[in-house]
DNA sequence: CCTGTCGCAACTGATTCTGTTACAACAGGG
DNA sequence: CCCTGTTGTAACAGAATCAGTTGCGACAGG
């Protein structure tokens, strides 16, 4: 199975508000207008960007001037960022049920799995860790 | 989300098939009994290898002499080709359902992001592929 | 013909995801 | 002090996927 779609979500919301919310006087958008341009339900968008704002990358306000807003500027988020603050599980999924304890490999290979599944985890968010949202943006934009 | 188990099922099986396999007079072990070291049920085993079967990782007999075998050394199949044979889908996965064409970002960022995705998923392949059954074997004895 | 295993389809229960509805909480404007 | 628009969050539905299971035909040797 793949990864969730939260990633893309996320990264869609960021690059949208790097574009929009300079535009706007006091810098906020709400979660309807993100939802437009994904596609999506106001409430998808709000769960997501409620991990971002767990994570520091955005806030938010409530009440009558209420909306979203960028915590950091664009250059600074990468998408290892993004991928860290929605999806917390382990990239790759060890055995469903524990193996077999009698069985020398099934005692012993979990945890050597897990430090190789760890290791390409690594290494793939510091492919992520290369592009930024500003970075997204610019070349959505080209 | 995470990928599913089936990596490490099947992972799990070459390794045990790697002991197990030379110890044999004809080399064949049958899906039961990686399914008692694996701790599931044989017809998951034989859905997995049957995946490592189509990329040449294993093979298989029926009949009165049937089981299956290991086609190429152990030291010579990596974790990549093993995640390769049974994870078809890309590892991050897009929009659930496309976004706002009438909008540049929503327009623009699909392929944008696929291919930092993608870069990301050979960076995993690659640190994956430096791992082989025979060392898992061997970290997973010692 | 008998036996043991593979191959495969079909089904189940559990889980997760995306999308949706509903409504309280909130903060400012008038 | 009420009105308004948005957030925050719970609850639920439908779809998809997964792991596990059952059942049975196909097969190849003894």
């Amino acid at each position: 199975m793949s990864v969730s779609s939260r990633t893309t979500v996320a990264a869609h919301a960021l690059a949208w508000m790097a574009l929009v919310c300079p535009k706007r006087p006091d810098g906020l958008v709400t979660s309807d207008q993100i939802a437009d341009s994904v596609n999506t339900n106001p409430v998808v968008i709000r769960r997501t960007l409620g991990s971002l704002r767990a994570a520091g990358l955005v806030d938010s306000q409530r009440g009558q001037r209420a909306g979203w807003r960028l915590t950091r500027a664009p250059e600074t988020i990468t998408l290892a960022d993004v991928y860290l603050a929605v999806e917390p599980e382990p990239l790759i999924a060890l055995h469903s049920t524990p193996p077999n304890q009698l069985c020398p490999v099934g005692r012993g290979i979990p945890p050597v799995l897990r430090e190789a599944y760890d290791r390409a985890e690594r290494s793939m968010k510091a492919e992520l860790s290369a592009v930024t949202v500003a970075d997204v943006l610019r070349e959505t934009m080209a």
